[in-house]
DNA sequence: CAGCCTCGAGTTCT
DNA sequence: CTCGAGGCTG
């Protein structure tokens, strides 16, 4: 081969590493790709082909050399040049004002800070990944290692080689002789939810969290193995750095933060400098001033936390200017200039007590998990439903076990997973009982479904209460003081055996229970008499008739308009309402054909109960006919109901989960997975002044 | 027949 | 809110 063609192909290949360095740059790091993955992979492919022809001219810097180690058989221990430090907590309002009081008092005595001046904080995320330390000379990526004790870690370089937005020459002509960069790991939870689907197709194991996932990948021997999982790193500090002046002479050798010839001289700025070398940097930093501005961020950042992709578990903040810090200096392992506030734990271990078996409404036993009393999420959780047979298999939960509990952007509690390895001798597994816990009628389970059941019907007396209470709710006939005490009670003298029974009641009756004084038998009375003329629609939606919920009631209502009708209703006639299908159907059928049941509508009727018929919403141009709307979080005015009663009025369908098919979604505070769906899915999010808007209100 | 879209049912804590 | 399952659509 001739001089020159070797000369240009040198120069080709250079030219597509730098190509490739740049753009996976502005992917990864920028979030901001210049061309497609198409013309991205041409470049790749390119450069490939040119280095197997020409396997003298790899580097390990290449972009094709991410995965090249082969796997290893452990990890090798590396000390880290400056010591990595923890930080240390804060858990409230008070511990930020003691450490802003510390702070200022420190630097006032310094000399650093005005009498009345506030400090200059810059304030950042607390990321739920692993920390990690990243060493470049001359611009390149020399060794990666974990934090371990602080001062010794674990050898993952060819690891962390392959995580992409991690640069493996930093940007820029001017690039220190050596740089340790500080930062974290992590998985954001789109990829994580990606990676278990994945593994779980493999049949491999599947991540309870996405911290654990990312700590799983890093772990690997095999590189080839972590070069699949998608991995990200942020870059929030830095350890040894020595900076070279014209000509390739050390400059400077810096260990401790707030030495005097620094890059920059402000934590913020030296943040800057690192994204200008190429490390990813989150943009979520901010510089604040003083207490307020601290709480401030705190704040702001609490309510952003669950449309994050990633997951954090607090924000950090840290003395902006360096010299500041020096002069503040550590206490034992952690700096004196800096604190990490935490937001209270969404995941927490705890202890199964017991696993209880409750009976709802239709029969259906739910297994319950009787929890050590655990904080988690800013609450105290005793109780998680383990929802059926299967899903305490699934998890593998043993009475004794302790467990991870979770309570993420929802509102309920719900068991992640069990940790096998903390299981004592005496745990004992879960299984669900042959005979009702309440009844001893035998239970069921059919085939093809994941729910037991017990068979004793309206004669097991947990079915009788549920399905009573059920009745009263809101969203039934909406009978006001009718709690679950109460109904207790009545149930169990005997004196309500159906929903007919309750409408017979006097208060001179009622005011013999418990906790029944003579007032509010009065207003319950009242708020019974009410009921006797609901809407047809509530009325059927109250019989609590298996299959028939709050939308095919009104289907069902609106279709045929009485309740004789429903009732005298064939399996064809049932069948010509729209989504209604033969199991619907043959319930409806079933439940009427019941003589138990046409008594009960019969002695409801008896006693004054008589279903009206709901005005149609009118008709004219209606702002959002045809249209689907979600509702998610809680709107600033509106209640959940009032925001879908007036969508209703306009002609709107309100819906409970996003799809293409969703023509807007209206996000409130704290608006959780549903927000995720509707952006991953490009539909449509209004707040509570953009649906006023909508309906013309504004 | 598969895949999508909804609905129903059960659940927690203050 | 989430899961399971019914019903409709391509």
């Amino acid at each position: 081969m001739k001089q020159s063609e070797t000369q240009s192909v040198a120069q080709r290949i250079d030219f597509l590493r730098r190509e490739i360095d740049k753009h996976n740059h502005h992917y990864y790091v920028e979030d901001a790709p210049l061309i497609s993955d198409a013309e991205y992979d041409r470049l790749m492919s390119e450069l490939a082909a040119l280095e197997e022809a020409h396997p003298d001219l790899i580097t390990p810097y290449s972009p094709t050399q991410r995965v090249g180690a082969a796997p290893a058989s452990a990890f090798a221990s590396v000390r880290h040049a400056v010591l990595m430090r923890s930080l240390s907590n804060a858990f409230d309002p008070e511990d930020v004002a003691a450490f802003d009081k510390r702070v200022t008092d420190a630097l006032r005595g310094a000399g650093l800070l005005p009498a009345g001046g506030a400090v200059e904080y810059m304030a950042e995320l607390k990321f739920d990944g692993l920390a990690v330390s990243l060493r470049y000379e001359n611009g390149l990526l020399v060794q990666a290692a974990t934090r371990g004790d602080g001062q010794t870690g674990e050898d993952i370089t060819a690891n962390v080689r392959t995580v992409r937005s991690v640069p493996l020459r930093l940007r820029g002509d001017d690039v220190p002789e050596v740089l340790e960069v500080r930062g974290e790991m992590l998985m954001t939870r789109q990829d994580f939810e990606r990676l278990n689907e994945q593994q779980q197709k493999r049949r491999e194991k599947v991540f309870v969290n996405p911290r654990n996932a990312a700590a799983g990948s890093l772990r690997q021997l095999d590189p080839r193995v972590t070069a699949g999982r998608p991995l990200r790193f942020f870059a929030y500090g830095w350890g040894e750095i020595r900076l070279r002046r014209k000509g390739g002479q050390v400059d400077l050798f810096q260990q401790e933060a707030g030495d005097a010839a620094m890059p920059r001289d402000t934590h913020s700025g030296m943040l800057e400098w690192l994204a200008g070398l190429g490390l990813p940097v989150s943009d979520l930093r901010r510089s604040v001033r003083g207490l307020d501005g601290l709480l401030a961020y705190y704040e702001d950042i609490g309510k952003r936390r669950a449309e994050l992709p990633f997951e954090i578990d607090g924000v950090v903040y840290k003395v902006d200017s360096l010299a500041a810090q020096n002069v503040l200096g550590y206490v034992a392992r952690a700096p004196r200039y800096a604190i990490a506030h935490k937001f209270p734990a969404q995941e927490e271990t705890t202890v199964v007590l017991d696993i209880d078996v409750q009976v709802g409404r239709t029969g259906a036993l739910t297994p319950v998990a009787r929890l050590k009393p655990v904080f988690v999420g800013g609450v105290t959780v005793t109780n998680a439903t383990l929802h059926n047979e299967d899903e305490v298999r699934r998890k593998g939960i043993y009475i004794g076990d302790t467990v991870i509990v979770r309570r993420a952007g929802d509102v309920i509690p719900e068991v992640v997973a069990a940790i096998p390895e903390l299981r004592p001798d005496d745990a004992r597994p879960f299984s669900m009982p042959q005979s009702c816990p309440v009844c001893g009628s035998a239970v069921e389970r059919l085939e093809d479904e994941a729910v037991t059941r017990c068979t004793g019907g309206l004669f097991c007396a947990a079915q009788r209460k549920q399905s009573i209470t059920h009745a009263a709710g809101r969203k039934a006939l909406d009978i006001e003081g009718l709690g679950e005490k109460l109904v207790d009670q009545l149930v169990e003298s005997g004196r309500v055996k159906s929903i007919a029974d309750l409408f017979t009641l006097t208060a001179l009756e009622l005011a013999a229970y418990e906790r029944m004084g003579r007032k509010s038998a009065e207003n319950l009375i009242k708020a019974i008499d009410q009921a006797r003329k609901p809407e047809l629609a509530r009325l059927l939606f109250a019989m609590g008739i298996r299959h028939v919920g709050e939308t095919t009631a009104r289907d069902l209502a609106q279709h045929f308009g009485s309740l004789d009708a429903i009732m005298d209703a064939d399996e064809e006639a049932l069948l010509a309402v729209r989504d209604v299908g033969p199991v619907v159907a043959g319930s409806v059928r079933r439940f009427f054909s019941e003589p138990h049941n046409r008594e009960i509508v019969a002695a409801l009727r008896k006693a004054g109960v008589e279903p009206v018929q709901e005005s149609l919403p009118a008709g004219g141009n209606l702002p959002l006919a045809g249209k689907t709307l979600v509702l998610t979080g809680t709107l600033p005015n509106w209640t959940r109901d009032e925001a879908t009663r007036h969508i209703m009025a306009a002609g709107g369908k309100v819906s409970g989960s996003v799809s293409r098919k969703t023509s807007y979604v209206v996000a409130g505070e704290e608006a959780g997975s549903k927000l995720e769906k509707a952006h991953s899915l490009g539909v449509a999010v209004l707040d509570e002044d953009g649906l006023k808007a909508l309906l013309g209100m504004k």
